[in-house]
RNA sequence: GGGUAGGUACCGAAGCGGUUAAACGGGGCAGACUGUAAAUCUGCUGGGCUCCGCCCUACGGAGGUUCGAAUCCUUCCCUGCCCA
């Protein structure tokens, strides 16, 4: 039924970077393979963002082992904890959430996580089932399994502490939540990245004085965004959305740097280790260029995420517009709805939403962003006839066929 | 409860009665260059007006002093730190 502990095991520690305590799990699996009993697998889901990426991704696809290898992936949606935001990396408390729009983006978390992750063996829960209930009696109890000293050890609380940006105690409140919902859903395992390494850890602490086998922890490395220097994330706005359209995919990952590019092929598409050893050497004594290296990882990651004629489609894209700089083949439509079929540059760009306002309209065109057709336009009040359509061109990749709206 | 330091644009941070749409850095955008949407360099970076000038909005909130305030006063809100 369940393939050996040695088979498991190579399986699991693929790209992960601890698990604590390694022997636990064996025992663990042991068990599960004795009984046949598949484990429980938690990842905590924080629904604050709704935008799933490359980041997310690599703690989803351990998940996704441990269900080839038939356990149960217990993914919580954090429509509860969403209320507190987990304080982790951040130097602020983060903005709360409500219990809607909490639930909301956990719908369209789960909708996108299972782009990576199967239906089968997958158990889907809401925290605020169990933590919503909870009394205040019952927080308390919960609040005295641990001491402020111990909150305090994790590196960012104490960051904050002493240089004196403010924690509030609910933020405090949050691994002790986190680890309630483990107790709560009874897991062997949970994954996280190792930002999360505190809370998972909290997570087995309260586990124990709940009478219960402490649950494991895995953990994944933090992904560099697409500058290749901060962790992907969306306030970096460095990051690659699981849902990014092919084109938009393929040219964030030909933007990374190349010393970034072993890195994605081993966590963003988790490829044999021979082969990364492959690429590795190959890059090294010259034999690949990084280019093409880096051109075939954006590919494959496109084709994973979408399919393989989109992923030649966004290469082909790429080519054209990018690196020769012509002007692609779909663009789309755009009609403006105006009286009058000859208008100011400047307005048509803000109209059609090219252009956020016409100051910066005017900026870009004085800068020499601006074609129409081809042509640069360097006048933010010329006159542009729009009764027949016009390829409006800002910067290096907006584009956008305009015309005036016919009435019949 | 007492004391003290603060709250400035997307973020960090200067300014402390007029020359301030607000230095500087980061970020963002545009241009050049490039295998690249990287790196580097250059420029721009509140909004409106046919616009080389004018008009709005803006320095935690609300009032006030003044010809004139982000800068002074009053009050309220928020935060750090120290002492209780």
């Amino acid at each position: 039924m369940f393939p050996s502990v040695n088979e498991q095991m190579d399986l699991i520690r693929y790209g992960a970077v601890e698990i604590i305590p390694e022997d636990e799990l064996v025992k663990k699996i042991e068990k599960c393979i004795k009984t046949n009993t598949p484990l429980r697998i938690k990842l905590g889901a924080d629904p604050t963002r709704p935008d799933l990426h490359l980041g997310h991704a690599v703690v989803l696809h351990k998940l996704r082992h441990f269900q080839d290898l038939g356990h149960v992936a217990v993914l919580i949606i954090g429509d509860f904890t969403g209320m507190i935001g987990d304080p982790t990396g951040r130097s602020k408390t983060r903005e709360p959430l409500t219990l809607e729009k909490a639930a909301e983006n956990g719908r369209s978390y789960l909708e996108q996580a299972t782009i990576v992750l199967k239906k089968e063996n997958l158990e889907v829960r809401h925290n605020s089932e169990w933590l919503g209930r909870m009394t205040f009696r019952d927080v308390i109890e919960l609040s005295a399994k641990y001491t402020v000293a111990q909150l305090l050890e994790r590196d960012d609380f104490s960051k904050r502490y002493h240089s004196g940006i403010p924690i509030s105690v609910h933020e405090l409140l949050y691994p002790l939540a986190q680890a309630q919902d483990s107790v709560a859903i009874k897991s062997d395992v949970e994954l996280g990245g190792t930002d999360q390494k505190f809370n998972l850890l909290v997570g087995r602490e309260i586990q124990r004085m709940n009478g219960m086998e402490p649950q494991c922890i895995l953990t994944m490395p933090i992904l560099e965004g697409t500058d290749g220097v901060e962790k992907m994330s969306k306030s970096y706005d460095n990051y690659i959305a699981l849902t990014e359209d092919p084109n938009n995919m393929f040219g964030k990952v030909m933007s990374i740097p190349d010393e970034l590019i072993l890195r994605y092929y081993q966590y963003a598409l988790f490829s044999d280790l021979e082969e990364i050893q492959k690429i590795k050497l190959g890059l090294e004594n010259g034999t690949i260029h990084p280019r093409n290296c880096k051109v075939e990882l954006g590919k494959r990651i496109v084709a994973k995420y979408h399919n393989s004629d989109e992923a030649d489609k966004a290469f082909e894209y790429f080519e054209k517009v990018i690196k020769n700089k012509e002007i692609p083949d779909d663009i789309q439509d755009y009609f403006l709805d105006s009286p009058i079929t000859e208008l100011m540059i400047q307005d048509i760009l803000v109209s059609s939403n090219l252009c956020p306002s016409k100051k910066e309209a005017k900026r870009i065109i004085e800068q020499g962003g601006v074609y129409v057709d081809s042509v640069k336009i360097d006048d933010p009040f010329q006159k542009i006839h729009i009764s027949e359509p016009k390829i409006f061109k800002v910067g290096k990749r907006k584009f956008l066929r305009i015309a005036h709206k016919k009435y019949n």
